[in-house]
DNA sequence: GCAAAAGTGTTCCGGATACACCCATGC
DNA sequence: GCATGGGTGTATCCGGAACACTTTTGC
């Protein structure tokens, strides 16, 4: 409900977008940030964001921030949080509307724009970070969690074509263990979510490993299901 | 990141509070309805909301909004979405985050405040609602039936002192399902969340059935796991 | 042949499900 | 005694979990 109101003199109000990034390779979890050039906190790490503009959602606007710094449009990209905290921004009243992305982390190209110098950090080494960033990080990685735990998010963070260990290990980064190769490969085929390719990965092995990819219709009509996608989901904890 | 920035003039963006709040009775799921008196929309029933003070959080905000409407303090609340569409209010740009509430239906008291026409209406059959405020609705009804699946949200929406049977109807509402009498029973005493009282509530049966209660202590302890809390989860699905 | 990773088999156990059955009581 | 909801028992089935085993191939 719109009431007649006004903020009072002086106390403009803004909303801006803060996009946590979440990319994958064999060494972990990373998270994309970008170098401040602008007061306040210029010189600290942060999370790519921006304003929301008037003739736009917040959807269309993360979108849009997202595609400035990596040039990617099929990207996953979920609402996450609003932080809202009166001083989280010392110089004007600013709530901050999250947004989780999961990219592929090999797709993106560097020096899409020159406007940002941004990094690639892996989630467990991260540097000190503007404002509330951190706090949104730290929520962000709990909501993948648990959100991977239960429908199939996982796949947005490796590329088309990855093998049965490929996707177990990101699993394992992901809950912070180690799964059982055997069950986890029943599980995830009884799934029903992948295709075997007849190529196999003879990089990490002699023997070499399939590829597999997933199958689009399958993903589709399973994603908003429950899945029970790892085991030990009993120990998965929320915020 | 905020970037110095201005919206044109004339381009006011207002960030507003809606709350979609949950009762529970005999006959089903309910959600408390206002009436507007103002412009846009005056004359349409819609969720309670308000807009966003200088010198609070958006949690708080909430809490402010639901304590004007209902007087309850104690109350479950929790950040559902913000919808940003660009016309969903007709005459200001404003973008509204929704929280959705659990009361117990029985502590509410009628006319708290005279300045709000308020009341209850059936999930299943709304009225007419303000702007966006039906798919809200229907979002929040989508979480509540995701969220109470995994977490012990369903006693928030019973009193104190409850039966097997009532607790039952109320996941049966939730779920549109029947579940199954012996099961239901097992599995929430299995959770270990339920102390049981020496009292019987006759009005049901001749019998009579035990009221049980919450553990204060099992409750907080295992909210934020994973709870199997229905049958057929496998069924339920999001968004 | 051996190491190393890929992939398969097998056993065990507990929980979900279905459904039949007793229990207590007011009329 | 009988109808009504409260509450218990139990056989079955399936999937998770642990872990041992076989396969393939480059060196």
């Amino acid at each position: 409900m719109s009431e007649t109101y006004r903020y009072p003199h002086g106390d403009r109000l803004l909303v801006a977008i803060d996009c946590i990034i979440f990319g994958y390779d064999e060494t972990g979890l990373k998270v994309l940030l970008v170098k401040r050039h602008i007061e306040p906190g210029k010189g600290q790490w942060a999370l790519m964001g921006g304003l929301l503009n008037a003739q736009e959602t917040l959807d269309e606007a993360a979108r849009r921030i997202l595609i400035i710094l990596t040039g990617m449009h099929d990207v996953y990209l979920e609402e996450l949080k609003v932080f809202s905290e009166v001083d989280r921004d010392p110089v004007e009243r600013t709530i901050s509307v999250t947004y989780f992305a999961l990219i592929n982390i090999h797709n993106y190209e560097h020096q899409i724009s020159t406007d940002y110098e941004a990094r690639w950090f892996s989630i467990s080494h991260l540097p000190e970070l503007l404002f509330d960033h951190a706090h949104m990080i730290t929520y962000a990685k709990n909501k993948l969690k648990y959100k991977a735990a239960l429908h199939p998010i996982g796949f947005e963070l490796l590329p088309e074509k990855f093998t049965l260990t490929q996707l177990r290990n990101l699993y394992d980064s992901i809950f912070e263990t180690e799964l059982d190769k055997g069950n986890f490969r029943r599980m995830i085929l009884a799934s029903g979510l992948l295709i075997q390719l007849w190529e196999k990965d003879k990089s990490a092995s002699k023997k070499g490993a399939y590829f597999y990819q997933l199958d689009e219709k399958k993903y589709k009509e399973k994603f908003n299901s429950f899945l029970n996608l790892t085991p030990n989901s009993k120990t998965i904890s929320w915020q």
